[in-house]
RNA sequence: CGGGGCGUAGCUCAGCCCGGUAGAGUACACGUCUGGGGGGCGUGUGGUCGCAGGUUCAAAUCCUGUCGCCCCGACCA
């Protein structure tokens, strides 16, 4: 392996995969299929994390925590829901080890096996709604809005770093309503809530949309989701949002005293995001130097690197250093120092164009005679001349200007990636040639969706929100339709 | 679970075919010259060759078994 990171041109996945692990993103661990996410990495999640749950909390609801086992038999509650999970669920079935006997180990001890297995959650829906069932009484008792932050675990057979782990991390948001159309409201104001995130926090342009039946949520009536389109062409679902209509309610008996004295199931959504969006965060922005972070969601925003030939002009540097930070700290942007001796300037600077930070300040011997100082931006790679005492004015400017660019380069992207066609052959030429979205009329039938993900790979990703009516014909069966849906291959 | 590949220094790998007691690059440590885009030179640290058997005077190398990992497919956020 060189000094630099493979290029996307010549292998995206490769690139995908250096780049985590050079940027200090996350690793593998000992546990196949199960990551560990480095520093860096996590501080990127933590903005996340403090971004959404703001936003949840503006939105009216409270951070609970429920237990990460749940009892076998809630799994088999709802049909579709243990239908969805059972193949992929990790089963605690003892709770107890002991020394072998050859004493080179430990072994599990048959003697203490769990009268009822516990099921690691891969998603809280029965534990949760078993528990919704004692918190409602009354109409007066909802809405229920609560959110946690969790770790789930998903038995899957192909893993990959952040996109698919075994365990990953997320938020799980489970409400319950009085009404259809309340939950129905709560459903779409979260999925708003997840494109707003992507949009301004992530300068990701999402498709909102509505799953098909075949794509949609195990146990819910209605799965909406954002869609984002990565560099290579390829579709990536980057979070959920559910309308459960009163399945769990059934399942787990929930059920309120209404207004008029009347018994009657109260209504649910679930929603998410994970892990998976720093996947995302990756793949959308980042080039062959390594990663691009937005300004909002870096944990460093400016790093100063000194350039020096002697203890005197680091001091003078550091001085000069210190007063920038101090300046920019009232912004609420994070300096770094980097005033390590042990590495030479160049080094640095690839270190840190490698993890992402959006601003780069060097002051040398030169800078410190003309008052000036080189700052590089990321994003861009360009490097201007700033006096100091512009850079309490030109650098918040200059963040926005990167948030900003980072965004509209990917709408960019996703526009020229996204294609009207008419016919299967003009579907498989272009997803064959560029990838990316691809906008077709489709005749409503599961059949039809699964022949052409056999012979082509594509999914339909969501049928957009904002999809116009409009007369046409199935491609693939020339059947009519109403309204065009999106197709992708996906990650 | 099918198909392919790989386990040798922290990392990437050579050595294995044709047995003779372990090597490179990088990283790391120290010194020195350096320092405006991954520096040069010198010295040095570091490996029960995945594990268990077997063949042999001798095994990283040959044989058997076993464990693990990676990639590709079916499944999925």
């Amino acid at each position: 392996m060189g000094k630099g990171i493979p290029k996307r041109s010549e292998d995206y996945s490769l690139w995908y995969n250096e780049l985590v692990k050079r940027a200090d993103l996350a690793e593998n661990s000992a546990v196949r299929g199960c990551m560990v996410i480095k520093p860096h990495g996590f501080s990127i999640w933590e903005k996340m994390q403090a971004s959404l749950d703001k936003m949840f909390k503006d939105t009216g609801h409270s951070n609970a925590y429920f237990p990460i086992f749940i009892p076998k038999s809630f799994l088999s509650k709802e049909a579709d829901h243990v239908e969805g999970f059972a193949k992929e669920c990790a089963v605690v079935t003892h709770y107890r080890l002991k020394n072998a006997e050859d004493k080179k180990g430990v072994i599990v001890d048959p003697d203490a096996k769990l009268e009822e297995e516990l099921i690691v959650r891969p998603t809280s829906e029965t534990v949760i709604w078993s528990t919704f069932k004692n918190w409602v009484q009354s109409y007066r008792d909802l809405p229920l809005l609560i959110n946690q932050w969790a770790n789930v675990v998903r038995w899957e057979m192909r893993t990959r770093v952040f996109l698919r782990t075994t365990e990953f991390l997320w938020q799980e948001g489970h409400t319950a309503h009085t009404t259809k159309g309340e939950a129905l409201a709560e459903t779409k104001q979260m999925l708003d809530v997840y494109a707003d995130f992507a949009e301004k926090f992530m300068a990701l342009p999402v498709i909102k949309g509505v799953k098909t039946e075949s794509e949609r949520f195990a146990g819910a009536v209605d799965t909406y989701c954002i869609e984002a389109l990565m560099q290579d062409g390829k579709a990536l679902q980057a979070g959920t949002s559910h309308f459960l209509g009163q399945n769990f309610a059934k399942a787990f008996d929930v059920k309120f005293l209404n207004k008029e004295n009347k018994q009657e199931l109260v209504w649910g959504t679930s929603w998410g995001v994970s892990t998976r969006l720093m996947g995302a965060l990756i793949m959308a922005h980042s080039d062959d130097d390594g990663l691009i972070i937005p300004p909002k969601l870096a944990s460093i925003h400016v790093v100063i690197v000194p350039i020096y030939k002697n203890e005197g002009q680091l001091a003078s540097i550091g001085e000069k250093a210190k007063e920038i930070k101090d300046s920019l700290d009232k912004f609420g942007y994070t300096v770094k120092f980097d005033d390590r001796d042990t590495y030479k300037p160049g080094y640095k600077f690839n270190e840190w164009e490698l993890k992402g930070i959006p601003v780069r300040i060097a002051i040398g011997p030169r800078d410190l005679e003309n008052g000036t100082v080189e700052v590089a931006r990321r994003d861009t790679k360009e490097k201007i001349s700033l006096k100091f005492e512009e850079l309490e004015r030109e650098i918040p400017s200059l963040m926005e200007n990167i948030q900003q660019n980072i965004y509209d380069r990917a709408l960019k992207f996703r526009e020229e990636k996204t294609i009207h066609v008419d016919t299967y052959e003009e579907f498989k030429k272009v997803l064959k040639e560029k990838g990316g979205f691809i906008l077709a009329h489709w005749d409503g039938t599961a059949e039809t969706e699964e022949r052409i993900k056999n012979e082509t790979k594509a999914t339909i990703r969501c049928i957009p929100l904002d999809s116009p009516e409009e007369d046409g014909k199935c491609i693939y069966s020339g059947k009519p339709s109403i309204k065009r849906v999106m197709f992708a291959v996906a990650y």
